[in-house]
DNA sequence: CTCCTATGGTAATGTGCATTACCAAGTCAA
DNA sequence: TTGACTTGGTAATGCACATTACCATAGGAG
């Protein structure tokens, strides 16, 4: 009936979610205040609270609607390519993805406020990482004649961590610039040659 | 002069910084209030900020004292053992580390707190798992005929990711229950196999 | 004993901020 | 035109809590 594409639907909500992004995402939900998200994006408090309930309402749908946005974008199919190639472009596009500041800042968020709202972190978890290691996963099981009979879950789970390896770690925490796009194809493909040799041997 | 252990020292910080240790990590910080700290730990208002200076200064003692006893417990120099049994042993001390509830919790806080005071997250970096990747550094570089001509900081690096794979990534997001021992012991073997098998044919 | 500093307990103090209330426009349908 | 409804703007309201002040007491030094 009126679902439409939920982008673009709402300018009015689409800005407080930007607002609130840009502010949520550098600053933390404590430190950021509902004045300064208005003062940003214009309009009135009434419609933060007529729109999302609460701030901790707000929090969740940009939460839930990043996400989508950030995430969404992952274009993984292309039934054409090599195994090794498939997992090549795969570990780009994640490099690039997770050292997004936003994606970053999105991490920081989810964490900080994990345990207090855990159906956030859990919707986190569906909508963004748990998609692209569901597709990592399915592409490994197609190809057990090139991998033998391995256990295609636990293999996509120490992919995605070889390609993270602790540069992920020191981004999320703040104390590593952005990589340029020659380290980040250094590194995915130090990643996949590791992965598939030691696989392939394991 | 007076240094002593610094543990038990004076009982007093002692046990408002156990305190603080509870309530930071399963609540967060700003969740966390002055009253509830010194409703578990006795005492007065007025010690901690004799002690801390403030709210923040307290988390900042925390996050150093508990990096330096989490992180201070690696025993990792074992000359006599093999490369293999080596990192095997090294995965599984860090695979129980990382497990724990507390170390989890303190990640969560630095992490929060990490854009807002970054001299935090960078010697929460520089007394815990930095320590670790430069033991792990050290012991690729010792092995070099094993493994051939390979760059030990990058391979630390993978090494380390492979080790947390998902799971941390999990963890941290509280969607994960601890890992059995025989999980850990499954796991730290499957890292070393696969880390050992790639890096050799690399 | 006596002063002095540190401590526990508790009561201010002040501030920041989420949430609500109110009012003056605007908008859209009939 | 009118009237129900929504929005912007701004000013309450109320609360939670960090920080400080005050007081009574206890132990240590002289």
């Amino acid at each position: 009936m009126q679902a439409e594409n939920d982008s673009a639907a709402d300018p009015r909500r689409e800005a407080i979610l930007a607002a609130a992004a840009e502010l949520f995402f550098s600053h933390g939900f404590a430190a950021t205040s509902i004045d300064a998200i208005i003062e940003r994006s214009g309009g009135s408090k009434r419609t933060i609270y007529a729109l999302f309930g609460s701030k901790q309402g707000l929090c969740e749908a940009l939460i839930r609607e990043n996400s989508e946005r950030i995430f969404g974008s992952e274009r993984l199919d292309d039934p054409t390519l090599s195994l090794e190639e498939s997992l090549l472009r795969f570990a780009r596009e994640l490099l690039r993805l997770f050292l997004r500041p936003d994606t970053a800042g999105m991490y920081r968020l989810v964490v900080a406020e994990a345990l207090r709202v855990p159906a956030l972190a859990e919707s986190y978890m569906r909508i963004g990482p748990g998609r692209a290691r569901a597709w990592l996963a399915g592409r490994l099981e197609r190809a057990r004649d090139e991998l033998g009979e391995i256990d295609a879950t636990r293999a996509a789970n120490q992919f995605l961590g070889l390609v993270r390896s602790d540069v992920y770690y020191e981004t999320v925490l703040g104390l590593r610039d952005p990589l340029s796009e020659a380290e980040v194809d250094t590194m995915a493909a130090d990643a996949v040659r590791v992965f598939l040799h030691g696989v392939r041997r394991g």
